[in-house]
RNA sequence: CGGGAGAUGUCAGAGUGGUCGAAUGUGCCGGUUUUGAAAACCGGUGAGGGUCACACCUCCGGGAGUUCGAAUCUCCCUCUCCCGGCCA
């Protein structure tokens, strides 16, 4: 969530920020609005509250002393009876606030370049020159026919479309990635965790998923119990209402989980192969940091992600993402993006956010400095996203009879 | 799923209607003492809101209720532990 006292007492710089972020000022008018009007009401009631507490105390003082206690009976259940419009009021005023405040992104950082859309991305290096090939190279699912790789329909009878089943070596590739991933990213500091699938809604809430993206999201059930997207959300959340000791920081965490996406909105893109699944497995990074250090926690972040594809000798880019293309949580996001030879193009295989002090005010979670609570910021990212790897491997380590190489370093893996 | 017990501050654990945001111990921070450390002693130490700072308001698992007044009484829910059943 925001900082709202930030928004009230410098309404037009902060607005200026959101609006990049595609917030109108109407909306901003009225949460500032809607705050005013909360702390009003609450002074208000408060303030009866402190009078009610006050006669409340006499009375005891006066039934003790044997003194006649009408009068302020009278006058204690006068003041009830007004104070109750004015905690309906409160009580109103505060979850009107909440449902817009909870709806609103987060500030961009100002070093997030202008741009509408992801075609406004800024490419900051490449790594690694795509390797050129004597034969057309074929995309993954053409290869997954060949090596009988990924079974498709029998994935959407399971299930429906966008699920998919691997089959043999794939399988085996899959696993083999998983355990590199996880065992680069412990290399690195990060532990190593195995957390549940299933959240609840106000891990979902700490993190920016609810309320505003529930359609996005697959629900058990009859039970407040969500089927996580990402490993952010429980992994970011494992601190949610908890405040750590100054010297604990950074918390470096990693998980493999598989993420459930109901990828509504995005119906007839990458209709075809493992790109785009309703279910698929990630390695993610989760990082909670002091404030003046998770600039350079995220560039550690960004060159771990970059330097796995590397270990796999996947070509890749390093994008800035703009304004427009910026997820809700995200104050500045990188992506990586490999190189697919079969599609011709670089597609995203990782996302690295800062999301400052964001997550934390949802989440609360806080770190002592001093005597002084203050909230942490989070940062998370894939190293990597699996299935989108495998798609990346198939492409990039294909022959021409269309058999696959297996990447050196995955060897001992497999 | 059935039976029983419980949920209080970092943790442990008192508190059964007012003087309780909450004893005591422990942990942590600061100090005294010490060549240094330990021990001992002294002081400080929950969270959120509000305020320039106070005042003040809220929070004893969550929600509703009784009462002038609830950690304490009533109801509902959730969770934890023990016993039994079932089971990877």
């Amino acid at each position: 969530m925001i900082d709202l006292k930030y928004l009230q007492n410098n309404f037009d710089e902060a607005s200026a920020r959101l609006q990049k972020k595609g917030v109108d000022v109407s909306t901003l008018e009225n949460l500032q609005n809607l705050f005013a009007s909360l702390k009003e009401a609450n002074a208000t009631l408060e303030a009866s509250k402190a009078e009610q507490n006050t006669m409340s105390k006499l009375f005891g003082q006066y039934k003790r002393g044997g003194k006649d206690i009408a009068a302020l009976k009278a006058k204690v259940d006068a003041n009830k009876e007004r104070m109750a419009p004015l905690q309906e009021k409160a009580r109103v005023a505060e979850e009107a606030l909440y449902s817009v405040a909870l709806a609103m992104p987060n500030f961009p950082d100002d070093t997030v370049p202008e741009g509408a859309d992801e075609d406004d991305n800024v490419e900051l290096r490449k790594v690694l020159e795509p390797k050129t090939f004597s034969f057309k190279p074929k995309e993954h699912w053409e290869l997954s026919e060949i090596n009988g790789w990924i079974d498709f329909e029998r994935g959407v009878k399971l299930a429906k479309s966008r699920f998919s089943v691997l089959r043999g070596e794939a399988s085996r590739l899959e696993r083999a990635l998983i355990n590199f991933f996880l065992d680069t990213n412990a290399q690195k500091g990060f532990i190593e965790h195995s957390v549940p699938f299933m959240n609840n809604s106000a891990m979902l809430q700490g993190t920016g998923q609810l309320p505003k993206f529930e359609d996005d999201l697959y629900k058990i059930e009859g039970e407040d119990l969500y089927l996580i997207p990402t490993a952010e959300v429980p992994l970011t959340n494992l601190y949610n209402d908890e405040i750590l000791a100054e010297k604990d920081l950074p918390v470096l965490m990693t998980g493999y989980t598989p993420c459930f996406r109901k990828e509504a909105g995005s119906a007839g893109r990458d209709t075809r192969g493992i790109i785009r699944q309703h279910q698929f497995n990630k390695v993610e990074m989760v990082a909670i940091a002091h404030p003046d250090k998770s600039g350079e926690v995220f560039e550690m972040m960004v060159k771990n992600a970059s330097d796995i594809l590397t270990a796999l000798g996947l070509p890749h880019r390093v994008v800035e993402l703009c304004y427009g293309d910026l997820g809700f949580s995200a104050a500045t996001t990188i992506d990586l993006e490999v190189w697919l030879p079969g599609q011709n193009q670089y597609r995203e295989i990782s996302s690295i956010s800062n999301t400052r002090d964001f997550q934390a005010r949802r989440a609360k979670i806080r770190f002592k400095e001093g005597k002084k609570n203050k909230f942490v910021h989070t940062l998370n990212g894939s190293a990597l996203a699996v299935g989108r790897t495998i798609v990346a491997i198939m492409e990039n380590y294909q022959n021409e009879d269309g058999s696959i190489e297996i990447p050196e370093v995955l060897k001992k893996y497999m």
